[in-house]
DNA sequence: TCTGGGGTCCTAGGACCC
DNA sequence: TCTGGGGTCCTAGGACCC
């Protein structure tokens, strides 16, 4: 090995992996379509989770309707999800991970993760990553390397499947710069419309732009942001201090939706019920409510109340139901979801930095 | 075709206070 | 009598991510 050690942001992406751990346990489905979703029938009202390779072939990708997957791959098999499941094989993933020699390991979700080293040799790390992770795991991952963590999360998926890629400020504009700012990871249709709008198509015209145009646009912070994601540019540092969860929510979308006032409520208070085991389990106190009303299609409400820090549930489900008064009467409910947001600990975000979709 | 469920963060506008 | 500006809190809504 040549050259100094040097810091670097690997971001590690394990490829198709909700369909990998099914297959891993129904073997005879290697090599089938195969697709994720809901309680794994077609008829209900339900999204896909994943879908294998052998299932995208067939244009099925993750938040498709279940119906529409169907339709799309007949003979492609559905399977229901299974959180714990893939909670067990994320845990083994990241365990192997923070196995590795000088580690940080910032987990982003089940299947993927950055970790932070200090190599001369990146792509030989991110290759001892991927067997490490085949060895104890049986799955297959794709590892991007970059400079800051956003050019390290792109570059990933030039590496897939089970690939390496490199991203950094030498290569960026090369490899970026004509492409939609779409591809940018924190730039969604919405956003990238409102560029549209002004002219910015591409990601080199997104870095190039005058900071004056995107402030106007969205603001100061996300102006700023916007711009500077048009260059890779960001935290350099994996942070590995434990997640601190601002709050927890249930959410249901009813198979018929809902007309009558005390089904609603019943269904809001077993939510609740829910929601409060996931805060009492933290041992930290209720300070907001909130209730996601879905009348139809496209049709969202949300409404919220600060409260003040309280475990009680009674008191809650009061606060909750008086919540519940807001939803129109006339108008069927599609879909409920009830978040209860907790007090933030004392100090538990000092020194983080606050950016968006969680790193 | 008519769209899950779990999260995070930002912005706008109104109320209220000094 | 009329009008200011700054700051904070609250609610609602929007956007994005996995």
């Amino acid at each position: 090995m040549s050259g100094d050690a040097a810091s670097w942001v690997l971001h590690v992406d394990l490829d198709q992996f909700i369909a990998a751990v099914e297959v891993l346990r129904r073997p005879e489905l290697a090599g089938k379509p195969v697709i994720v979703g809901g309680r794994g029938d077609p008829a209900e009202r339900a999204v896909v989770s994943t879908a294998s390779y052998e299932a995208r072939a067939f244009g099925v990708g993750s938040g498709m309707p279940l119906r529409i997957a169907a339709r799309k791959a007949p003979d492609a098999v559905l399977l229901p999800v299974d959180a714990p499941a893939y909670t067990a094989a994320s845990e083994r993933v990241m365990a192997t991970l923070r196995a590795q020699p000088d580690a940080t390991v910032q987990v982003l979700g089940w299947d993927e993760a950055f970790v932070g080293i200090e190599t001369a040799d990146p792509e030989a790390y991110a290759r001892a990553i991927q067997a490490a992770v085949l060895e104890r795991t049986l799955l297959h991952c794709s590892v991007g390397i970059g400079d800051t963590l956003v050019r390290a999360k792109i570059a990933t998926g030039f590496g897939k499947p089970r690939g390496v890629f490199r991203l950094t400020a030498e290569n960026w504009s090369s490899v970026m710069g004509d492409l939609p700012t779409k591809e940018l990871w924190g730039v969604g249709s919405k956003v990238s419309r409102r560029l549209a709008a002004h002219g910015i198509v591409t990601v080199s015209q997104l870095a190039d732009v005058d900071t004056d145009v995107l402030t106007a646009e969205f603001g100061p912070k996300m102006g700023l942001w916007y711009r500077q994601l048009g260059r890779g540019d960001g935290a350099t540092t994996v942070d590995d201090t434990p997640w601190v969860a601002r709050g927890h929510s249930r959410e249901t979308t009813f198979q018929v939706d809902l007309v009558d006032r005390a089904d609603i409520e019943n269904a809001v208070r077993a939510m609740l019920d829910q929601v409060l085991d996931d805060v009492v389990a933290e041992q930290r106190p209720v300070v907001g409510l909130g209730l996601k009303v879905r009348y139809a299609p496209f049709v969202t409400k949300t409404f919220t109340r600060r409260v003040a820090a309280t475990n009680d549930r009674e008191s809650v489900v009061a606060e909750a139901m008086a919540l519940v008064t807001k939803i129109d009467p006339d108008r069927a409910v599609r879909l409920l979801g009830v978040r209860a947001e907790m007090a933030m600990p004392d100090d538990a975000r000092e020194g983080h930095t606050p950016t968006r979709g969680g790193w």
